[in-house]
DNA sequence: TAAGTGTATTATATCACTTAATACACTTAA
DNA sequence: TTAAGTGTATTAAGTGATATAATACACTTA
């Protein structure tokens, strides 16, 4: 459960999940959430396993999969950058939010709770979240 | 992706996920439908184990976080029993679902959307989805 | 007593994840 | 040209979760 500030991304790296998992997630919402600037470098493959004390192939395939889900883009020798295209991080966001909703949906199904139900208790959480 | 039926209970098995979780989630979301009686006698380990065509070892796995979870009785020598009270079922439920939407709001905070936003998606992933 | 229960143990196999060490190709700046 | 910093690739090994296998024991019921 340590929190590791590298270049201008904040990660939390615990054992709950793989760890490349936990990059790939938090730099793809930090991406959405515009914590990270759109055509920025994220650091380097070696620095990032260096600060987080882990090996430079579990950062490589965070990175890879970032690449793979258009996010970033990688230049031999140059680094990775946030891809360019407020476009696709705004359709990005979308999709993600979507796929929350239907994983949501599908997970209260047949719980036999009418959605008015749902809705109180959505509403009691977000005012005990805040 | 295969669809058993053992004793009353129905369970689709793939890989997606262990084998004991997946018992584990399908018949204590089959208690919460009531689509497993209070007091049902559950299949026994070895039949489970035979019909699923797995491992005993596994099927014990589950049947042991089921009754941790309070949810089913051993009784040695007769078998497993669903636990007969619909109180607990109840608050049960209500805890599953408390769960899936902290698990939500957590999942979509920062994303950026307002609240009107998602109201709007998930009534549409609602109208879609039926 | 026999058959059917849950339980426990030990051993083995497989796979995902992670680390480690090393080498190569490319870019930039000194 | 060179050195340092990039991404990339490969091979090997260790670890833990998951699953299987074989076997034995304790209990309940008919």
């Amino acid at each position: 459960m340590k929190e590791h500030k590298v270049g201008s991304i904040r990660l939390r790296i615990d054992f709950s999940q793989p760890i490349y998992e936990q990059i790939l997630d938090q730099i793809r919402n930090a991406i959405a959430k515009g914590e990270i600037q759109l055509g920025e470098k994220i650091p380097s493959v070696r620095q990032m396993a260096h600060e987080l004390k882990i090996n430079p192939n579990t950062v490589m395939r965070a990175y890879r999969e970032l690449e793979r889900a258009g996010l970033t883009e990688k230049r031999r020798g140059q680094g990775t950058f946030i891809t360019a295209s407020d476009e696709y991080v705004k359709k990005f966001k979308t999709k993600l939010l979507e796929q929350y909703i239907d994983e949501f949906l599908e997970n209260i199904e047949g719980l036999g709770f009418s959605w008015a139900d749902v809705e109180e208790y959505v509403c009691k959480a977000k005012r005990e979240g805040k």
